[in-house]
DNA sequence: ATGGTTGTTGGACAA
């Protein structure tokens, strides 16, 4: 019954103490991380391999980074998402575990739309959505697990009119992630508790926004058809988020039953 | 409230 979990941690080194309690503490056995803000290099693999952690990390000087953490062997497949061979960002990350390709990712935030940056949010999403279609011909099972950087409706967000002209409401944004869904995968939170309100993900640091519980949920756990078929469980854990120097996003986190 | 906060970095920029 492997646990997984996925992070944004805003910065591995700000937040190296708060998440090495939690992990030591929680023990999943996979960890994706996103925005670890340094290079390979500055990653704390020591820390975490203490803790029993083997680390497969896609970094960035001071933006971005990714970071795949597992108890079990990690079998590297890609450190980058195809499409764009001139796409520098630190961003995707994808290994087998377990029998299992996990897939960790940090979807482009995209504002201020109209511009450039939002046509690479775009872009990029054009390029996710042509990587599942590869795996789902292949018949891997797999996972997508990160911060998909989308409010996938107006239940996904406190205020959907606060967020009207922002890049993780747009129609065209929406229509990508219904795009990705529909070729089959699964929302694994929403499959676990279907009636679920305001199960929040990210809590913006200004205005007050965690004690006013003003949040947004923008971090998915996506299964493919044969991984839907073994989930037990998926939840948010808020705990993490109200501890000083937390970061502004929680963890997710996803159990399966034991494949065969 | 065209503000507010945090992180990287040593001035903006990203979120």
């Amino acid at each position: 019954m492997p646990v997984l979990a996925t992070w944004n941690v805003n910065s591995i080194r700000a937040r190296l103490p708060l998440v090495l309690e939690w992990t030591g503490r929680v023990r999943p056995d996979v960890l994706l991380f996103q925005e670890i803000k340094t290079e390979a290099s500055g990653f704390p693999d020591m820390e975490f391999r203490s803790l029993g952690y083997q680390s497969l990390v896609v970094g960035q000087k001071s933006y971005n980074g990714v970071a795949l953490l597992s108890r079990l062997p990690i079998h590297p497949v890609m450190t980058s998402l195809p499409g764009d061979e001139a796409d520098a960002q630190a961003r995707y990350i994808e290994a087998d575990v377990a029998g299992i390709r996990v897939i960790g990712l940090y979807l482009p935030n995209g504002n201020p739309i109209g511009a450039e940056k939002f046509a690479y949010k775009l872009a990029w999403m054009d390029r996710l959505i042509a990587r599942a279609k590869t795996l789902l011909a292949e018949g891997v099972p797999f996972l997508m697990a990160g911060d998909f950087n989308v409010i996938p409706t107006d239940d996904d967000v406190y205020d959907p009119k606060a967020f009207a002209s922002d890049a993780l409401t747009q129609e065209e944004t929406r229509r990508k992630w219904r795009a990705l869904l529909n070729l089959g995968l699964y929302d694994a939170f929403s499959l676990s508790h279907p009636d679920a309100r305001r199960a929040w993900t990210f809590w913006d640091y200004q205005a007050g926004a965690w004690p006013r519980d003003l949040g947004l949920r923008i971090d998915f756990f996506l299964l493919s058809p044969r991984l839907v078929d073994r989930l037990q469980d998926c939840g948010i854990d808020r705990e993490p988020r109200a501890l000083e120097k937390a970061s502004d996003h929680t963890p997710v986190w996803c159990r399966l039953e034991d494949g065969q």
